[in-house]
DNA sequence: TTGAATAAAAAAATCGATTTTATTGAGATG
DNA sequence: CATCTCAATAAAATCGATTTTTTTATTCAA
């Protein structure tokens, strides 16, 4: 571990939230899912303090519901819910995107750049999953750091997670992966150039393109009942 | 059960999340001061699993900071912090209202109405300040609830419970009451003749003019012992 | 006097057990 | 046959005690 400062300094609770939130984000539990406690301590092989004090912090992040004696459940999927995270998701990136570029000095396009260039390497093994994903959460993060709001960019992770949770139930798609690396590239020319216009158009579309993936993957398993 | 729907079935933490969180708005606690969470369990009455589970969901809302070995102490309020989260929440909330005013129905104006009607009867009794408080949130949820979209509602809430924290230091000043007010009663009429681009103007407005009383009122203690 | 090392105290985090609440299913009743 | 009651069971929430870590106080050497 090089790139994870803090993995092993960090208490218990901390620890199994990250993992939690991983395993959400992941879709390693169904959607609506009641979750039983007491399996995931055994599965997570922690006590129930610190799993508790994890599951309350999901729920208050919005990863997980709780209801009132009744314990955790993985909150429902369902397509309107979706539109909305993806529509606020480019609403309020273009606009991190412009302040950015309005705030960003070289360091920020150092960063921005060596981001880009991690996420190119991530590319070129498509079999390591995890390390694209991360490299990729980066580049985005990295792109609207010198906005200069902490609560906007706030706002913003807590969106990219949640619309994660819809995109990675797509299968892969090397097209579409192709497409989006495109627009990465893109993205790096404009915010060189400062061009905000063409940024905002292209985030947007970005976005929008994961968007209706992710769309067709999500109408399936509803409309199994429903036609 | 009408009004209060599940405030005695709640469970300990629930509750004991819900004190907390507005004693920490209400600024019970000095800005910086770490807990001492034996001394919470004292004070409220309650057992150490639901208080820490409490503090933890609070944490992940914001309105504390968990240092990691270290317990959890009440954020730092810097003016820096205090113009982002108003400008944000000018930007959000414009965005919302825009939306709201596309898409309210005649339920939406009528409870608009209703919760203004409250707040101008809680207007008359200027001692009873949390009934005040209450009705004013409530005006605002109401104003915007027809927006649509989920989590920016949710977004502008977490917002609003910042920026009040910041916005409750101020004494009261029957002045600006006076004047948030009357654009409170010219709000309810643009929401109903649907005048968007007014209503923008002066809701970014109100939240300006909160936004410079509360500023005035932050910068003293911090130029204490700067100057 | 300062500063490192260490012991004592305090506080946070965690554990295991208990209490409370919801769920299930068998038997009674209409 | 459906529905209701009430025990039995399972699960969630909470408590009290223990463990771990940090902070404070003290000692001793430079």
């Amino acid at each position: 571990m090089t790139a994870s400062p803090s993995a092993s300094s960090d208490m218990a609770s901390s620890r199994i939230f990250e993992t939690l939130k991983q395993d959400l984000i992941r879709g390693r539990f169904a959607a609506g899912e009641k979750l039983a406690i007491s399996a995931l301590k055994d599965h997570y092989r922690v006590g129930l303090s610190p799993l508790r004090e994890a599951l309350n912090r999901l729920a208050a992040y919005g990863l997980l519901e709780q209801v009132n004696q009744r314990g955790f459940r993985v909150p429902a999927m369902e397509l309107e819910e979706l539109d909305d995270i993806a529509g606020l998701r480019a609403q309020l990136e273009c606009m991190a995107l412009t302040q950015a570029f309005q705030a960003g000095d070289s360091e920020w396009e150092s960063q921005v750049l060596a981001a880009h260039h991690r996420l190119r390497r991530a590319d070129e093994h498509p079999e390591q999953v995890e390390e694209w994903e991360q490299a990729h959460l980066r580049f985005h993060r990295a792109l609207l750091a010198s906005c200069g709001s902490h609560w906007l960019l706030r706002f913003i992770e807590q969106l990219h997670d949640q619309f994660d949770r819809y995109r990675r139930l797509a299968p892969p798609n090397p097209a579409v992966r192709k497409a989006l690396d495109r627009q990465h590239g893109e993205l790096v020319e404009l915010a060189l150039s400062r061009d905000i216009r063409a940024a905002r158009a292209l985030l947007d579309d970005h976005i929008r393109l994961s968007h209706s993936v992710a769309r067709g993957c999500c109408e399936s398993p509803a409309s199994d009942d429903d036609t």
